[in-house]
DNA sequence: TATTTTTGTTCAATCGATTGAACAAATATA
DNA sequence: TATATTTGTTCAATCGATTGAACAAAAATA
C-alpha cells in the first residue's frame, strides 16, 4: 500500500521539463534526442520507478508481445519441458507467453484458441489435442493474420511452419533394436491412427516388420489414447490371446508403464519373455524396475526452435515459404529391451 | 489470410450510421439506449464478425482481466489440478489466467512477478519456490496495488488471503495410522524447516510421537528438496543406520517414490518390514506396487477457493480482513501402510 | 401554449505511449 | 550576411473503447 501511484511518461516529463513525446522517444533511443536528455531521462525513470504501461503501448503499436502455447497437458515432462524452453528464448527476445493446456479435449482447445485471440497474442504456438480432427480453429487463427508454429502434433494440411521429429524412422529404431535382441513377434500399442505422428509411428513399424521378413498380424496394432489405463487394458488383452507376442513397441511412455505393471503383475520376465519399448522419455522411464527403453524426442531443441520459427516469422512478416523442421529420433536402450543390461 | 481487417467499433458505426460511442454504450447495454439501437447493433457486430479489442478496453478500464498464477512446478499433479480449477473459475467470471512456474528458482520467481507486473494482471495467485525465503518480491506486488492470493506454500506474515490444508493436524493423521498398524519407530522424510508447511508437518509429527509416548530421534528427522532422488538418498541413509525405523513418512509424494525404490532394491517388505507414507495424492501412488499410502489436499478444491478469494477481494478493494481458508487433510490409506491390504 | 421530464444520441476527453510532421535554435556552407 | 543543414524538442494525431456532459427531440406535465 506504500506507492500506488504508478509513475507514467507524464510524470518523467514534469519532473525534466519536457513534454511525455521527448520522454518516450528518450526511453526508446531516439536518434534526434540527446544524450544529455537520454541520461536524463533514463535516470529520472529509475528515480520514479517507472515502468511502461504495457497496455497502451500494445495498443499504439498493434501489437502485445504475448504468445499463447497450447499444448494438450501439461502434467507431461516432454510438453512441460518444450514449454520451458520455448519461454526461455521468447523471453530473451522480449515476448511473454501464455500458457494454456487443452486436456486432449477439442472443446476446450477451441475455446483457448478464442481467449488468446481475444488478448490479441502476436502468435500461438501449438501442439494439438488428440481428439482434433477439425482444423477450422486453427484456419481462424491464420486468417486472423495471427502466427501459428505447431509442434510434435501438427497437419500438414494447414501449411504452417512445424517443428517435430521422424516418426516413421522411430519405428525403424525400434524394430530393428528389438529384432537385434532376437525378437520376431513385434506388437504395437498404438496412437490413433487419425493423428499425423502415430500414422507415422505405425506406418514405419509396419514397414520395418516388412523390412525384416517379419509377419505382421493387424490385432496386434491396437490404438488408443496411450493412457495409462489404455497400456494396462491393452496389455493385458495382449496375454489373453492365445499366441503372446516376445516385444511390445508402445507409441507412448505412460501408456507403456501400464502395461509394464500388467507384465510384472503377472510374473512375465521383462525383457527375457516379452521386451518392452516406450516413447518420448519421460523421466520416469529411467526409475521403473526394470528401466524402460524409449525415443528421446529432443523437447528442449523443440521448444527451442518453435520459437525461433515464431520469431522468424515475426521478422519477416512477407516470408512465404513454410518451414518443416524434422529432429532425429534417438533410441535410448535401457533395461526392457536389453538382455544385457538385466 | 481471408478478412484481416479486424472490424471496430467504428465499422459497426458506419454501418448503421452512428457514432463509435452509442456503438459502445449498446453493446454494454447502457440504459439510455433504445432497444432497437442496441439490437441494430448486436446484429451488426455478429455479421461484421466484431471483436472488442482487449488491449483497449483494458488500458482505458485501467484492468486487463488478467490473472498471472505462479506454481513451483507444472510437472505435478497438485499444482497442474490447482491451477486447472483456478481456471476454471476465473475463465466463468470474464479472467484469463497467465500460468508460469518458477522451477522452485528463486531468482525466476522474481522474474516472473517482474513480468506479471508488467503486462498489468490484476491479481497473482502463487505458491512459493522452495528457495524463497526473503519476501520483498511479494511485498512489491502488494505496493503496486495488485491482488495477491497465496495457496500451500505461503507465509504469515505477507498477511494476504491464503488457501491450504492443515499441515499439522496431516501429521498426526499420519502417525496415528501408523500406531494403529503397530509402528513405534517412525522416520520423517521431511521438507525444509524454513517453509511454513513443512515446519508444520514436522511439528505435527513431534507432537503425535510425543502424544503417542514414542521416541523422537533428532537424525530421523532430515530435511531436503524432496525430489525422487532425494527420497532415494534418505532412504538409503536409513537403512544404513544400526537401527531401523518400522515406518517412514514421507513430506512429498516424488521424494515417497524414490524412497520405496530402494526399500525394493533392498528387498525389504513394505509395509510389513518398514511401512511407507507420502504427501499429496500424486496419480502414481496408486500405480505403484505396493501403492502408496498418502495425504489427498484437496488440490480441486484449493483451485476453486483460491480463485474465488481473488475474485472476492477485486470485487471489495476496501476489505481490509485477510481469509485464512484452512482445509481438513485426509488420510488415503493403501497398501504400503495397511497390512490388511497387502 | 409554455415548461419540465424523459429519451436517444453525439461530443469530447481520456487511458499511456508512440510517431511523423513541424518548428526553432544552433551550426555549417555559400 | 544570407541561406542551407543539422540537431533537439514540441505538436498533434493515433491506437480502440469508454464515459460523463451536452444537446436535441419527443413525451409528459402544468
Amino acid at each position: 500500500m506504500e506507492n500506488k501511484k504508478k509513475s507514467t511518461i507524464k510524470d518523467i516529463a514534469a519532473v525534466l521539463g519536457l513534454t511525455p513525446s521527448a520522454v518516450s522517444k528518450a526511453l526508446n533511443d531516439h536518434p534526434r534526442i540527446s544524450d544529455k536528455t537520454k541520461k536524463a531521462v533514463k535516470e529520472a525513470a529509475i528515480q520514479l520507478d517507472y515502468q511502461p504501461n504495457y497496455l497502451s503501448s500494445a495498443l499504439r503499436k498493434g501489437k502485445s508481445n504475448l504468445v499463447g502455447v497450447i499444448i494438450p497437458r501439461v502434467n507431461s515432462h516432454f510438453f512441460s519441458s518444450v514449454v520451458e524452453n520455448i519461454e526461455k528464448v521468447l523471453n530473451l527476445n522480449g515476448y511473454n507467453i501464455i500458457m494454456t493446456q487443452s486436456n486432449e479435449l477439442y472443446a476446450k482447445e477451441c475455446q483457448e484458441i478464442d481467449t488468446l485471440l481475444k488478448i490479441q497474442v502476436d502468435g500461438i504456438i501449438a501442439s494439438m489435442a488428440n481428439e482434433t480432427t477439425d482444423l477450422e480453429y486453427y484456419q481462424k487463427i491464420k486468417s486472423k493474420g495471427t502466427e501459428l508454429v505447431l509442434f510434435d502434433r501438427g497437419e500438414e494440411e494447414l501449411n504452417v511452419d512445424y517443428v517435430g521429429i521422424d516418426d516413421y524412422k522411430s519405428s525403424h529404431l525400434v524394430v530393428d533394436h528389438l529384432v537385434s535382441q532376437g525378437c520376431k513377434r513385434i506388437a504395437h500399442i498404438a496412437g490413433f491412427n487419425h493423428i499425423r505422428i502415430y500414422k507415422e509411428r505405425i506406418r514405419g513399424y509396419k514397414d520395418a516388420l516388412e523390412k525384416w521378413n517379419l509377419a505382421l498380424k493387424y490385432n496386434w496394432i491396437i490404438e488408443s489414447n496411450l493412457r495409462i489405463e489404455d497400456g494396462r487394458r491393452i496389455m493385458q488383452q495382449l496375454l489373453d490371446a492365445p499366441e503372446w507376442p516376445d516385444a511390445v513397441y508402445v507409441a507412448g511412455d505412460i501408456a507403456a508403464l501400464g502395461a509394464l505393471q500388467v507384465l510384472l503383475e503377472n510374473n512375465i520376465k521383462v525383457p527375457e519373455e516379452i521386451a518392452l519399448i516406450g516413447f518420448s522419455d519421460e523421466p520416469f522411464t529411467s526409475l521403473t524396475q526394470p528401466s524402460i527403453s524409449t525415443i528421446n524426442q529432443h523437447s528442449d531443441q523443440i521448444g527451442k526452435l518453435a520459437a525461433e520459427a515464431f520469431l522468424e516469422r515475426i521478422n519477416n512478416p512477407k516470408k512465404k515459404t513454410v518451414n518443416r523442421i524434422i529432429l532425429q529420433p534417438e533410441l535410448i536402450i535401457r533395461q526392457s529391451s536389453s538382455k544385457l543390461l538385466k
